[in-house]
DNA sequence: TATAAACCTTACAGTTACAGTAAGGTCAAG
DNA sequence: CTTGACCTTACTGTAACTGTAAGGTTTATA
């Protein structure tokens, strides 16, 4: 099949096709006479594996590892586990934050019941020092 | 003062002032006759209000519109209501997706009791198509 | 006084994961 | 035979910086 026909199959750009193997994150895909790409089944699966790490925020360094790791049938799931408790925790970290960032602007948001910005309490609270 | 000077009051790296200087989200320092940057306190209570919109994720170019109305003491603070607002809610949806993520995640990183990759759960899992 | 540390300067490359655009080749349908 | 839908590469742009190189200045010290 064409890189269109897997771009629909995988439900990635067939840009981003082509970028993924630009950078080494799957194997360059063959050619036929008129030099266009030619994928298979397999490549299916593997780009839905590319995909669903992304779409868990899995950074592309990282699913290199991981297809690495796949490729070696008895190791060890250690590796896998601990990428993924890794993630969780990025993630986490990153909901507490924001979290608090949403704090703050609630308060900046109900703080100024005045019409003119010479008066503004939002740009007045941003000018403090704080911390 | 010169820029680490200002660097120190501000909480800011020296680089990361410059480079504000060089795209225009603050004014061009005056320069010394060794050519080095000049600053004064109107400086730091500038670059202050940066820093702190920046720690809310508000983007370099609305923090160049909030300068902007800034400026004009008598004009309605409606624009500064609303785009906090609006950084408000892109946190909020941000938090949402982080959420169902996390949970995600989780149910992936509990989900293999194996100890090889040939039978780990999370990889199986990554690579069925969902949705 | 020599020199080394600690500043300052500009300019360019690197980061992340793509998306946009240009310029051009290929193929099937009408 | 040409139009439209594909395909190709290559280059640029995104956001908000950070790192590095190469060099000038100032200050402290030996």
């Amino acid at each position: 099949m064409k890189i269109s026909q897997l771009a629909k199959l995988t439900h990635l750009p067939s840009k981003t096709i082509r970028y993924y193997e630009e950078i080494g994150l799957v194997p360059k895909a063959l050619r036929n006479d008129n030099g266009y790409r030619e994928y298979r089944a397999d490549d299916v699966e593997r780009l839905v594996f590319v995909r669903r790490c992304r779409e868990l925020q899995i950074p592309i360094e990282q699913i290199k590892i991981l297809i690495a790791v796949q490729a070696d049938k008895k190791s060890s799931c250690k590796e896998v586990d601990s990428l993924i408790e890794q993630q969780l925790e990025k993630v986490r970290k990153t909901i507490a934050e924001l979290t608090l960032l949403e704090q703050t602007l609630h308060q900046l948001a109900t703080s100024c019941p005045n019409e003119i910005v010479g008066e503004c309490e939002i740009l007045k609270r941003l000018q403090q020092e704080g911390n």
